[in-house]
DNA sequence: CTAAGAGATCGATGGCTGTCGATGTGTGTG
DNA sequence: CACACACATCGACAGCCATCGATCTCTTAG
């Protein structure tokens, strides 16, 4: 079986008003909804996205929320499997750095071509 | 409290990218985010909005899919709740109709602006 | 009024998920 | 080497959710 990049997932499909979803298409749209349906990754990504340089510090992020360091971890986690955030390793800190494409292919599929 | 209309609990943001996104203002998008990540909502979704007349009736749906009835009625329920169906009876069938305000404001929300 | 059909609701169940404390891993410091 | 720190992983637990069969409600036909 190949597998896709997440952004490749989505890419692939038209606007859902505009012709019906195939299941396949929809079994792997759900999962990157399913890491944004989520309140605190919305934090998240919204923190990392609207950083200053487009990425951000993981010690900054644990500081905004009032959850345990685990958790936080792994609600990042979720969001990089999915595709929407991309992690680079620098010396003792980690940062994230959001993935536009995957959020505008997203915004694609979502958007009414109607309107 | 007040509450607002799913439509106009998103309608409020500014895109993700733009500003961080306060707590309220994630939970009360995240579960507009939720009715959507589901395979078979998404397809459900799909199916009414790109359906001619902008409607599709439940008997249709119904057959579209190798689920029970009563689990088509739910996720149905589900997008309805969440403000991305309208639901009209006519007679002894019921008509669901995607609304295209939500799904927009829902697309700008997740929109990057730098794109 | 009775019967039939469309669709919603109910109750139960198995699986998923957000959260935590404890622990592991890798990196820089002395 | 020993220690401190940033972050990830692990195991456990409670709450949520997709699904189903059974049942209920409402509308139309006869």
């Amino acid at each position: 079986m190949l597998t896709l990049t997440p952004v490749e997932a989505v890419a692939c499909c038209s606007p859902l008003s505009r012709e019906p979803l195939s299941r396949e298409a929809a079994e792997r749209v759900a999962p990157m909804l399913k890491a944004l349906a989520d309140p605190v990754r919305l934090r998240l990504l919204s923190l990392v996205a609207s950083h200053e340089g487009g990425e951000a510090c993981v010690c900054d992020l644990n500081d905004a929320f009032e959850l345990s360091q685990p958790t936080i971890s792994h609600h990042l986690k979720v969001l990089h499997e999915a595709g929407l955030l991309d992690r680079e390793k620098r010396g003792v800190w980690v940062y994230y750095r959001s993935s536009g494409a995957a959020l505008s292919a997203l915004a694609t599929l979502i958007s009414d071509p109607a309107s």
